[in-house]
DNA sequence: AACACTGTGATTACACCGTAATCTAGAACG
DNA sequence: CGTTCTAGATTACGGTGTAATCACAGTGTT
């Protein structure tokens, strides 16, 4: 009866509502009322259903470009918008690690906007977008570490302190691109 | 019988040969020639077993400082070296993403030197390597997918892709933080 | 209308997991 | 020797993903 549509938004609701360990295929079966059976004739098996999920909690994490905003500004919006609501899907870092995921819809409107904004050809756009994606996803993934008691060292940084790095990070990133930038416009 | 090291280096020899599925209370202490309780009382239970697998495995993975090496060449290299190096650790990206493990041991060496040789106050230093440190890692994970099938878009990266975009992007930070830098010597 | 077929989903089952409880055998000590 | 304590093996429990079996509803055919 459930469709796989309905299949990976209960998967969502209750990765949101209990975390990812809380989403088994029996999990998610019972909240659709049904057996298991059914899931792998939709979804496959686990590991397409977690694909899914990924997919459909990594649609439109990306701001749009507001009109009459730079593109260096844009991209520093863009980076720190994706970062915070990465940090907001529970266990981000297991979903992320454990799946192969696509920010390609995060990127088109990046790679756009340098492209015409920014004076960048396409191919270069493209990089520019592969460098500040892992960049972001890198601090969304190790600057928000799993709830677990804190070790020992000065490792642990607090949330300001991620947030100054990561602010000098893509300030770096930026100012690198637009020294190297192939301007074709 | 079998003390705390010996099952972790039980537990990090599976996951060489039989990647981190394979590792298991059960086959740790199969391959000890053991039942799973003594597990318990030596490393407490799988979380604590993985963070040692994580340490262990995270030891020396930073290259050392070669004397007359600038520390611009060193830090290039300790990024790469370090990247080389962890993506050669078997499923590194859940490995990492699991644990709150502690880079500190492979990031002492690079702080020694930005503080020595490039003029960097201690705080500056730790600031540098942290941003360094994440960037390395984020490649590590991203640049190093898990196998599985290849999915469609152009979020695909070749190596020598990933190579160019890592050494780019190592470069733009190397060059923020040198015009950065608050020269203390 | 009656029957066979086809496909869908529930039930059951299997092999594994982490780990707690129980049992057992051996060492230490009076 | 008898007792006690302890460490490890066995067993057990509740969970997992998923394959196999089975029941049943829908559909096409005669």
């Amino acid at each position: 009866m459930p469709t796989a549509d309905e299949i990976v938004r209960a998967a969502v609701g209750i990765l949101y509502e209990q975390g990812l360990d809380a989403v088994s295929m029996r999990t998610v079966a019972a909240r659709l009322g049904v057996s298991p059976v059914p899931l792998y004739s939709r979804v496959g098996n686990k590991e397409a259903l977690l694909d899914a999920v990924a997919d459909t909690v990594l649609a439109d994490v990306a701001p749009a470009h507001s009109p009459g905003e730079s593109w260096q500004d844009y991209t520093v919006r863009w980076a720190s918008t994706l970062r915070d609501r990465l940090t907001a899907i529970p266990d981000i870092r297991r979903l992320l690690s454990l799946r192969r995921s696509s920010l390609v819809p995060a990127a088109t409107a990046l790679v756009a906007t340098l492209r015409d904004e920014g004076g960048f050809g396409g191919r270069a756009a493209i990089e520019a977008v592969q460098l500040l994606s892992w960049a972001t996803i890198g601090y969304a993934v190790l600057g928000h570490p799993p709830d677990s008691p804190p070790r020992p060292g000065p490792s642990t940084v607090t949330r300001d302190q991620a947030d100054h790095l990561f602010d000098r990070h893509i300030k770096y990133l930026v100012q690198g691109l637009e020294r190297d930038r192939p301007r074709t416009g």
